[in-house]
DNA sequence: TCTGGGGTCCTAGGACCC
DNA sequence: TCTGGGGTCCTAGGACCC
């Protein structure tokens, strides 16, 4: 048996936790640039805001209908994030953090009184935390998902299944009719596997209920579509595939993307971005003791806008593999420069690093020792300063930018107070 | 004016080898 | 001009997830 354990509305939740005026209110959690919700509050669901739908397409709920829409805190659901972690996974003996939000509990066969103790993790949770969460219990982890959306949504949205199923759904102590209908009334896109792709087509074929999707014959699926929809189909017929994955895998990537708040149309400013990309993510393989190989940089302009289109990638290899700032914010804009044609309206870039390998350095690698050395100390010193005394406190000057730069993103950059949010002295806080 | 950021896995097709 | 079959490796692109 698995179960699942989520946050509701994780970021909303994780703000309403220290601000009790936003319960029982539509609220929302913007996206990095203010650009599009994240996160939305059951109101806010209510209301018909989308997830990802970008924030200008909100205005009217926002001055007519009170929603409160807020910039995000990562770190803050980090946290909240982990101590949520921690309560859950005195459900059972082995857990798999999924994602921010979300983990698997495994190992539950033989657990007694399961549902009860289910409810009284989520009661702690809530408790402790203020995160409300959902459990959905089941033999697989595609049932697992489906219960818990089941036990979400026969809250939130009364009718849509049983009420007393409600925050903590378990597969086991269902009728076969009853679980029959549940997946009758669930759609063949809302499984866990099955995209917006694989269930137009599916629809065309006529599998458009999570039953009908049980009921198509496992081969059916692999012949049709792919392995991993044979997969998810024999995992709703009750076979599990999928075991728990308690250590993670090891990082196969590590990416720094944004997306600009207005068009870029020169080199300097978008080498200044990919330098700070660069730098991103060269921290964020130091954290994690890991070198790289290969730089991938990339520009494109926006999917969503009319005009001339360009999508562009340069990889650079680098030999040796290193986790230096300097080399890769070099790496970086030496891709740019291959890359950077003038004359497009450039919405988002990244940088991205592959081919990592751990960072300690092997016996008879000789060929690595001296630089790694070197590279070593210089930026664990730029990594506890810029702990210490924020982000970029220290950092590594990139080559060809202009002293003064009038450019979209460095407006960006200092319009570091976001467009609109709810200010946070509107809002009561609670006790940290 | 304004549309997230971070990932993983699978597959098809080309290059190459014997 | 005719021109095998099987295997591996790599990459790009597609699809999915939260």
């Amino acid at each position: 048996m698995f179960a699942l354990i989520d946050g509701n509305n994780f970021y909303v939740s994780c703000e309403r936790a220290f601000r009790p005026a936003l319960q029982g209110i539509p609220v929302i959690v913007l996206s990095n640039n203010d650009g599009c919700a994240i996160s939305r509050s059951d109101e806010a669901k209510a209301l018909g805001v989308k997830m990802g739908q970008p924030f200008f397409q909100l205005r009217d709920l926002v001055e007519h209908k009170g929603l409160v829409c807020l910039s995000p805190n990562f770190e803050l659901y980090g946290d909240m994030s982990d101590r949520m972690m921690s309560l859950a996974a005195g459900l059972g003996p082995t857990q798999e953090i999924y994602s921010i939000d979300e983990s698997f509990i495994g190992d539950l066969d033989g657990v007694r009184d399961l549902t009860r103790r289910a409810f009284a993790i989520r009661a702690r949770i809530l408790k402790w935390t203020g995160i409300p969460t959902c459990v959905g219990l089941a033999p697989t982890k595609t049932l697992a998902k489906l219960c818990n959306h089941v036990a979400k949504d026969s809250e939130r949205k009364p009718g849509s299944y049983p009420a007393e199923l409600q925050r903590v759904c378990n597969w086991a102590e269902l009728s076969e009719q009853q679980r029959i209908d549940i997946l009758g009334r669930t759609a063949a896109g809302e499984i866990w596997g099955v995209g917006r792709r694989i269930s137009a087509q599916l629809a065309e074929q006529g599998v458009l209920t999570a039953l009908d999707l049980a009921r198509l014959p496992a081969q059916a699926a692999r012949d049709g579509w792919s392995v991993v929809l044979e997969r998810t189909v024999r995992e709703l017929q009750g076979v599990s595939c999928m075991s728990l994955e308690t250590s993670p895998a090891a990082k196969k990537q590590i990416a720094c993307t944004r997306s600009f708040g207005y068009p870029i149309t020169t080199l300097p400013p978008l080498i200044e971005a990919v330098s700070e990309f660069a730098t991103r993510a060269a921290e964020k393989l130091r954290a994690a003791g890991l070198r790289a190989s290969a730089l991938h940089v990339f520009a494109h302009t926006s999917p969503f806008r009319p005009g001339p289109r360009f999508y562009k990638t340069a990889l650079i290899q680098l030999q040796p593999p290193s986790s230096d700032t300097k080399a890769l914010v070099n790496a970086a804009v030496r891709g740019l420069r291959i890359i950077y044609e003038p004359g497009y309206q450039l919405s988002k870039a990244g940088v991205m690093l592959q081919d990592l390998c751990p960072a300690e350095v092997q016996q008879g690698d000789l060929l690595f020792q001296e630089p790694v050395r070197d590279q070593g100390k210089l930026m664990e010193a730029m990594d506890k300063v810029n702990k210490r005394f924020g982000k970029g406190t220290v950092h590594v000057a990139s080559t060809g930018v202009p002293e003064q730069d009038e450019s979209g993103w460095r407006m960006r950059q200092e319009r570091r107070t976001p467009r609109y949010t709810t200010k946070i002295d509107e809002i009561p806080i609670a006790r940290a």
